[in-house]
DNA sequence: GTCTATACAGTGATAGAC
DNA sequence: GTCTATCACTGTATAGAC
């Protein structure tokens, strides 16, 4: 029922929607379609490999999204760590909708999906990790005590989303990361 | 191909095994013929709700488990606080096999099965919460930095199983653990 | 209780008209 | 490009024999 998105953005966007919505196996093609206003001859013109050729490039636009908003400005020398990270925090923010919204990376790394779109998943995952640690090695922090902490940032971000869906409480995640805040300015 | 397990909880443990691996629309009723060596029939036999009963009574088994083995003891007033909290990070590294295992009760909440076993998966982390706030406030600790420490340990301990699926890495998980019990060292 | 056979809706995917 | 019709298949669930 929503207009029909004749731009390919769009139209990966609200696939995404139905994803994070009803996950992977959730996602028929008959609710897509429904979703996008496009009937399965057209989705299939669009993605001749059907819905897994619909999953890897949804994963690929949010991988690249978070590739230049969140990534790359982390990794970037001249940005003081501090900042960098709170940027990363806010992106976090408003990208997961205030806790509204769930990480379709991370839903689909606890579901049977992994498999299938295990280099998606581990690479979006790994490139964060090592972008935030490149942050915090300028804080200045010892390398092994960098990984560490990113990987506990990294934990509590997406910690903070299962809570929030579980507790159907999106609160949880901005508590969590004001907290997350709350303990860089500590250092 | 598992022996049939003619005892009820075995065959709960079963079906546990199967929704973790393959999530709950995952978990087709021939999978779980399979991994039970039981036929529909006597699935059906024994869960005449079908598949929605089988999860029920699977949440309802791993609930239990949580609350005799975790939350129990951490509500204990006699133990102290600190033991009380290692003892629950210790359960986890057992139950989650350090990191090998998912939790069903988180899997379930990023995917859209949650709204339909909504108040089981609330259920289970309000309590598991309350029952870990009420060990923090025995540190002592004030009640709202308790809520507020109970709910970042459970983030991260859910955040922790995320990433070690997501990066195909248990140990992941095990580092969280160990980084919980440092902080609890500094308290 | 356990099985086999079956009903029937829904799945992903394809073909072909327009 | 978009649609409709249709494919073969799998899904859950049920019925009934043993």
């Amino acid at each position: 029922m929503p207009p029909r998105a004749h731009n390919p953005a769009a139209l990966l966007m609200q696939l995404a929607a139905v994803f994070r919505e009803h996950g992977f196996e959730g996602a028929s093609m008959a609710r897509i379609s429904a979703a996008t206003g496009l009937g399965k001859g057209s989705l299939y013109n669009a993605f001749p490999g059907g819905k897994d050729e619909m999953a890897v490039k949804v994963l690929a636009m949010i991988d690249d999204w978070f590739e230049t908003e969140v990534f790359a400005p982390l990794r970037t020398p001249e940005t003081p760590a501090v900042p960098a990270v709170r940027a990363m925090l806010d992106a976090c923010q408003g990208y997961f909708w205030s806790g509204g919204r769930v990480c379709l990376l991370g839903a689909f790394a606890l579901s049977d999906t992994r498999d299938r779109f295990a280099t998606a998943i581990s690479g979006y995952f790994r490139r964060w990790h090592d972008a935030l640690t490149a942050a915090l090695v300028r804080l200045p922090l010892p390398d092994d005590q960098a990984a560490a902490l990113s990987e506990e940032i990294l934990s509590r971000i997406q910690g903070g989303l299962v809570l929030a869906r579980s507790l159907n409480d999106p609160a949880c995640f901005v508590r969590e990361l004001d907290r997350i805040r709350a303990r860089l300015a500590r250092l």
